[in-house]
DNA sequence: CATTAATTGAGACTTTATCTCAATAGTGTA
DNA sequence: TACACTATTGAGATAAAGTCTCAATTAATG
């Protein structure tokens, strides 16, 4: 259950290793996965990615999308807390500036006797591109 | 991309390998997560148990919780759609019964000329048991 | 009973991510 | 500047969760 190799809250150096792998996370156009950042990245190892990216997630400064059907995909920024909009049809997500969800989870939480810690929303359907075309 | 092993929309033949699967899933108590009801049924191959979970889900006969952290847990039921607590302290599971989150995912849709297909919503936190523990 | 197609099991395979651990390299201090 | 300390890294092993293949079985239909 307990993570020997410890994942930082912070970075506490700063390496050549992680410069490459934040420039190309915040020149990446939209949004990754894992998977694509490491495979651009051929001279950092696939370790030191997710390492990053993990602790990137807990300092907020990327924001990770739960794409329906289990993928997970991240973008540099989105600065405050948000959810998105995820096109089934070309894969196209779009941020939801505003989170409505706010006061909608204190209602449920104070009738459930619970303390909300965080809320995870995601939209899916299709964008006006796509939907014109069935 | 494609899939060849196509996953059933619904059943088309009673079988008691689904019987057996079926009355682990109705007798499960609370949520379990695909490796549990697995395990707990040693006659019935791995394949075949996730065949049926992923029909079900397709008829909505279970829901499905995302955990924080990307683990995914069933129950049976939960009818109609709705949304989960989700205690970070002992992993509870609370359901939601009314989903007030249709009428927002609308309002933010038509916004950004999407069509909703689906949404996924889910609350952490802490449950009234946890929450004092501190 | 024979035919046909749905279903199953077993295990290989895939994807995504984490862990291990020795080697490397920032940083503060002498 | 050199040293010591420890964070960070790379490479590959391992893990978790789920899907795929395909031959064998079996339910349903006539």
């Amino acid at each position: 259950m307990n993570s020997k190799d410890e994942r930082p809250t912070k970075f506490r150096r700063s390496t050549s290793t992680r410069d490459t792998i934040m420039k190309a996370i915040i020149d990446w156009p939209g949004h990754f996965s894992a998977e694509e950042l490491s495979g651009s990245l051929p001279s950092v190892s696939r370790a030191s990615v997710f390492r990053t990216l993990a602790a990137l997630q807990e300092s907020t400064l990327i924001c990770r999308v739960l794409v329906d059907g289990g993928t997970t995909r991240y973008r540099f920024g989105g600065g405050q807390h948000h959810h998105h909009l995820v096109c089934l049809e070309c894969g196209e997500i779009q941020d939801i500036p505003d989170c409505d969800a706010d006061e909608f989870s204190r209602r449920i939480a104070s009738r459930h006797g619970y303390t909300i810690a965080s809320h995870q929303l995601e939209l899916y359907g299709y964008c006006s591109n796509c939907k014109t075309l069935d």
